[in-house]
DNA sequence: TGTACATCAGTGAACGCGCGTTCACTGATGTAC
DNA sequence: TGTACATCAGTGAACGCGCGTTCACTGATGTAC
C-alpha cells in the first residue's frame, strides 16, 4: 500500500544517493568541481531530476555539512566516553603529569582520527571546505565547528573539575586540540602509505604527542 | 636595442603576469575554479598565449607554490631574526618560564601574520591547496612545508641550545607551531571583520597564547 | 461508484555559454653566407 | 652589403564537449463531489 508517506520517504532516499554520490565525487576532485550533472548521473537520476530536491548546489553543500556535522558529534561524544582525567599533584614529575595527561589525548586522538578513516568524504569535506570559495560552506562549516569546539570546551571543563585538575582558558585549548587533530587526520587522508610503524609515520602517535605538550603546558600554566 | 635577451625578459614578465593573475582569481574562487582562459583573459593575452608559458594548468600551480615558498622562506628568516628565548630555570614560575617563551613567539606570530596578510594570495594558496585535489600541488606544498618545518626546527634546536633550554623533539614542536599559527592565518583570512580588540576576535593574540601554551609543555616535559 | 482535478518526483529535448586544445599564421629578431 | 632562412612569443578561427537552466511532459497518487 504506496502512500504519501512512501513517495515522501522516497524522495528523501533519492536526495541521500544526491549527498552520497557528491560526497565520493567531492573527496576524488573536490567541491569545487562538482556539478550538477555529475552529481546527478553519480546518484542515477536525470540532471533536471536534481532541481526537485535542491535549488542549487550549494544548497546540498549545505545539508552535506550538516551530516558532517552530525557525524562529528557522534565523533566527539564517543571519545568523551573514554576520555578520563585522573588528579594529579603539581609537584609530580611531568613523566607523572603526562601519564594524567594521555588518558584524556589518546581516547580524543585515537576516536577522532579512526573515525576520521572510516568517514573520509565527511570530513575531508568539512575540514577542506571550511576555507573553500563558497561562502555558504564556509558559514555552515564554521557554525558547526563553532559548536563542536563549544562541546569540547565544556567536556574539558568538567574534566577538569571533576579531577581537581585546574585547565584555564579551556576554549582555547579546545580550539587548539582540534587544530591539531584535523590537521593530523587530513594529513592522514591525504598520504594514507604512511604506517603506525613509521619513524615519522604514525600520525595518530604524534598527534598525541603534541596533544600532550598543549595540555602539559595548560596544566603547568593553571 | 632590444635583442634575445630582452626578449626573454618579456617572455618572463608575461609569465609573471599570469602567475600574478592566476594568484588573484586563486584566492577569488579557488584553485580548482582556474580556467587557462580566465587567467589568460585577466593577464591580458589570448587563450592560446597560455601554452608558450605552460603546458598545462597544473605546470602554471607548481611555479605558483614555488613563488608562495620564497615568501614563506623570507617571512621565517624574518621572524626569526626577532626570535629570542632567554635563558630559565626549570624551578621558575610559570609566569617567568612565559616571559622567556614568549620572545619566541610573539615575534613568530606576529611576523607570520602579518605576512600573511600582506601576501594572502600566495598564502592561501598555499595551505589550502595542502590538501587540495590536485597531486601535482599537493606534492608541490608538502614538500616546501616539510623544507619550511625542518627550517624552524633548526632555528628552534639553535634557540634551545643557546639559551640551554631544553626543548625536546623540535621537529614536533616546529610542526605544532606551523598548524597552530597556519590555521589562525587562514581564520583571519576567512574572516577578515575580527579586530585586535575583539574578546575572541583577536587571532594574533590568540595565537601566541596557543604557542605558549606548546612550548611551555615542551620546555617541561623536557 | 465514477469522474474530474490537484500534486509532485522524475524525464528528455533544447538553449546558449565557457571551456581546453588544434592549427596555420604573423612579425619581430637574429644568423649564415 | 644583401638575401635566404631559423626562432619564437603571440594571435584568431574553429572544433567538440560538458555545463546550468528552461520547458512542457508523464504517470502514479490522492482528493472532491
Amino acid at each position: 500500500m504506496p502512500s504519501r508517506k512512501d513517495l515522501k520517504k522516497q524522495k528523501e532516499k533519492t536526495s541521500q544517493a544526491l549527498i552520497q554520490a557528491a560526497l565520493q565525487l567531492c573527496a576524488e576532485e573536490g567541491y569545487a568541481s562538482l556539478s550538477l550533472r555529475s552529481v546527478a548521473r553519480k546518484a542515477g537520476i536525470a540532471p533536471t531530476s536534481f532541481y526537485r530536491h535542491f535549488r542549487e548546489i550549494d544548497e546540498m553543500g549545505v545539508a552535506m555539512v550538516a551530516q558532517a556535522k552530525e557525524v562529528m558529534d557522534n565523533c566527539l561524544a564517543q571519545a568523551r566516553k573514554k576520555m578520563t582525567f585522573p588528579a594529579i599533584k603539581k609537584s609530580d614529575s611531568p613523566a607523572h603529569l603526562l601519564k594524567s595527561i594521555e588518558c584524556m589525548t589518546r581516547p580524543f586522538a585515537e576516536t577522532f582520527i579512526n573515525f576520521l578513516k572510516k568517514n573520509n568524504q565527511l570530513l575531508h569535506l568539512f575540514f577542506q571546505e571550511r576555507t573553500g570559495s563558497s561562502e555558504a560552506m564556509r558559514k555552515a562549516i564554521f557554525d558547526a565547528t563553532d559548536q563542536l569546539t563549544e562541546l569540547l570546551a565544556e567536556d574539558l571543563k568538567q574534566l577538569s573539575e571533576s579531577s581537581k585538575n585546574k585547565l584555564g582558558d579551556v576554549r582555547l585549548i579546545s580550539e587548539t586540540m582540534l587544530t591539531i587533530v584535523s590537521s593530523s587526520g587530513m594529513e592522514m587522508l591525504v598520504h594514507p602509505k604512511a604506517k603506525p610503524g613509521d619513524i615519522t609515520g604514525d600520525i595518530t602517535g604524534r598527534a598525541i604527542q603534541k596533544l600532550n605538550l598543549l595540555l602539559l603546558g595548560a596544566l603547568i600554566y593553571e
